[in-house]
DNA sequence: ATAACTGTTATATTTATAATATAACAGTTA
DNA sequence: TAACTGTTATATTATAAATATAACAGTTAT
């Protein structure tokens, strides 16, 4: 699994990694049930702190996407994975709303705007498939 | 321009504020010309500092959004606001790209997605003509 | 059993940003 | 002259991000 964090970023890195790791299992590169490095290992990998990788780890096990076994350590989600609940697209709607009104105040038809987000959803199917 | 701040929110204040002036602005409830109070007015109006209210006020001076006339103070764009420009549309993939991403994972069909986004854009369109 | 690993927890420090507090400057308006 | 405008500067407080060390409890392999 190949990370790129940009430390000049206005997004923390503990955010950038949990966006990457769900990126990955959403274009399958990574599987359900392939292991993750341990924290320590993964935080020597990326040259950051031990606790910064937890911090990913735990918001990615509490949203479902990851497993943390005793035993195995962390691994993706052999079952399935989180599902769209109330409690998500409550968040998702959130998330949207001042996007899609500064979209609105310049002028961008919502033809306009779900023409780019269905781009972005295509080029993650091309990933998966490829 | 009622403003609703919420001070336990993760998100700045000052982007709490943008957004809703944007919104006000997307909506017709502030018309193209209208003034706006002035930062020291406004900031005890909201109960918050000047300078917060500047950074806000700077943000959308840069944007477009308003104007500030050394004479006439704070006024919202009179003429056209800011347009979709190649910078915008970088930005805004860049936003929209971890919340499909993470929507695609959770099973969420492009076409349900744009259905959320489209509610969001005829609500906005329905307070403009109301 | 010893050693090396696992996630987890605790504590402390550094850094960066958000927000506030005062103060002043230059220009405008009544 | 007095009251306003945005702007700038400086300092302080509060919070979150990231790091640094250390330890604990459980697992695994030698």
């Amino acid at each position: 699994m190949l990370i790129h964090l940009d430390f000049q970023s206005d997004i923390p890195i503990y955010l950038q990694l949990k966006m990457q790791i769900i990126e990955g299992i959403a274009t399958g590169k990574l599987k359900p049930g392939e292991s993750l490095p341990s924290v320590r290992q993964f935080a020597e990998d990326l040259g950051i702190n031990l606790h910064t990788v937890n911090k990913t780890y735990n918001l990615l096990k509490q949203d479902g996407f990851i497993l943390v076994h005793r035993q195995k350590g962390v691994v993706v989600n052999p079952d399935e994975g989180p599902k769209v609940t109330e409690e998500y697209l409550t968040q998702l709607h959130t998330e949207l709303r001042p996007m899609i009104i500064e979209a609105f105040c310049r002028g961008m038809s919502k033809e306009e705007f779900n023409k780019i987000c269905s781009q972005i959803f295509l080029e993650l199917k091309e990933k998966g498939e490829g």
